[in-house]
RNA sequence: UGGGAGGUCGUCUAACGGUAGGACGGCGGACUCUGGAUCCGCUGGUGGAGGUUCGAGUCCUCCCCUCCCAGCCA
């Protein structure tokens, strides 16, 4: 049986690095196993599902390079579950309940003051149709609740080994609601099981769910799959994601920190994995270490200094190729692979924008120059240059002057660009050109 | 409160009950020198208290801290 994992994503809000994370694991799972990697908007909640955050999750993924095999939405599958639903309300492990919300909160409220777990306490088990029928005449409509069994729920977790849950400490949950729609507890095993899901990769907040979805998918006689529960990702201090998204969007770290593909891939494909984190180009090297038993039971943190400092490794490593279209996006020219070596250790794409400047526009004259710069620019070579000029003109005008080191350099340096620091002046000389080089050594503005 | 999980250098991790090691960071040095690149070195840790043992990160007891679930959300 070829393997197939899903990813089902709620549509409800930014995709955030703790949900992309997730998205990758199961894609280099299902890719690592030459199997299917199938994406679900589980949208079935009207109310908060929005159609631009659908869109935002495909853009992430497309622009992560997760290709998938099948994008499908929940809400296009209405009807799905009828059939499934109408044989365990027969068998009667689906049973109608009454109580409103507020009876459920008032419930809840009173157990928990008594110090006892807020488990729903079936009561609508005990109504006779009698009852039932008196309710319904006061124009109640049930919600239905899938009866738990009270035995042991066991399964072998591909990251954390033998669970155990009691199904007695578990609340029967609610599969269909009042207006008839089917949950996302139902919606998501009658999918799987339609699907022929193998394996199911999701958080380890989803473990109790996958104890009641286990007896579930046995009452439907659906294959259960294999389950792993990643531990989820926390901020730097420690926080929760969800709680405090803001800047951890995906879609900010593209369009606002500059961060490249690969570089938010490398690191969370690694992170919390026994692997060192180091830069990688392609998705595939990522498959070829990937291996879910790497990954370990520890929350780990996500830091995004650390996601900067693995971006400035990759843009290091990117050659001109990969980066064309990003920097010609942030300079607005059309940059060379000439350029794309003079630039310097940059950290964001959108940092080369400054070096472009220096090479292409004036740069600002500056108010005190050495004296040698004169003769410096007297020596300057007579175009075309490349890039072994740097060395020949240095070193006739320390052959001249007798300056050497430092105290020959930095000037240039300054003068030629107007920065004390910056990339190798080998590159950087031939994309200035003798024009501006000569006027800028005389303390000109160009 | 009930159920579930977790706690090893600052961070991510490794260690049949047998020298606590690696990676990143930080610090220092080297590269006759753009270094925020690269290379080399150094630094630094088992949440706490008992116990078992020749020997404990690992086994036992108690304690502390953190996270998840306990929705007619997903």
């Amino acid at each position: 049986m070829s393997v197939a994992v899903p990813f089902a994503p709620s549509p409800t809000g930014l995709l955030h690095v703790g949900n992309v994370r997730l998205a990758l694991v199961n894609w280099l799972f299902a890719r690592k196993a030459g199997g299917n990697f199938l994406v679900r908007l589980d949208d079935t909640d009207e109310e908060r599902s929005k159609p631009e955050y659908a869109e935002g999750i495909e853009r992430d993924l497309t622009w992560l390079g997760l290709t998938w095999d099948r994008f499908a939405r929940e809400s296009d599958r209405y009807g799905a579950t009828d059939e499934v639903a109408a044989a365990l309300k027969a068998s009667g492990r689906l049973y109608p309940c009454y109580e409103t919300p507020e009876e459920l909160n008032l419930k809840r409220a009173s157990l928990s003051s008594q110090g006892r777990p807020p488990i729903y306490d079936r009561a609508a088990l005990r109504l006779g149709d009698a009852d039932r029928a008196r309710l319904e005449a006061e124009g109640r409509k049930p919600h239905w609740r899938f009866k738990l069994e009270h035995t042991p729920v066991e399964w072998t977790d591909l990251v954390r080994g033998p669970v155990h849950f009691e199904g007695s400490a578990l609340s029967d949950p609610v599969l269909i609601a009042e207006d008839g729609r089917p949950l996302y507890t139902l919606t998501s095993v009658v999918d799987d099981a339609d699907l022929a899901i193998t394996h199911v990769i999701r958080g380890e907040d989803h473990l109790a769910n996958t104890a009641v979805q286990i007896q579930i998918f046995e009452a439907v006689g659906g294959a259960v799959p294999v389950f792993a529960h990643l531990p989820l990702l926390t901020d730097a201090t420690g926080q929760g994601l969800s709680k405090r998204l803001g800047s951890l969007s995906v879609a900010s770290l593209r369009e606002e920190e500059g961060i490249e593909p690969m570089a938010l891939a490398s690191l969370l494909a690694k992170l919390g994995t026994s692997d060192a984190i180091e830069p990688r180009l392609t998705l595939d090297e990522l498959v070829a270490e990937f291996d879910i038993a790497k990954v370990s039971r520890a929350t780990p943190k996500f830091d995004p200094e650390e996601l900067l400092r693995l971006n400035a490794r990759i843009l290091h490593l990117l050659p001109f190729e990969r980066v064309a279209g990003e920097l010609a996006a942030s300079v607005w020219m059309m940059p060379t692979p000439a350029f794309w070596e003079a630039v310097p250790n940059l950290s964001r794409v959108a940092e080369a924008r400054d070096w472009w400047a220096v090479t292409h526009a004036p740069v600002a004259r500056r108010r005190t120059i050495p004296l040698f710069l004169a003769e410096a620019a007297t020596l300057l070579p007579k175009e075309p240059w490349d890039l072994s000029t740097w060395g020949t003109w240095t070193g006739a005008v320390k052959a001249k002057t007798g300056r050497k080191g430092k105290d020959l350099f930095l000037p240039l340096r300054r003068a030629l660009t107007g920065r004390d620091h910056g990339g190798q002046l080998k590159n950087l000389l031939p994309l200035i050109g003798r024009t501006r080089a000569h006027k800028r050594l005389a303390g000109e503005t160009a």
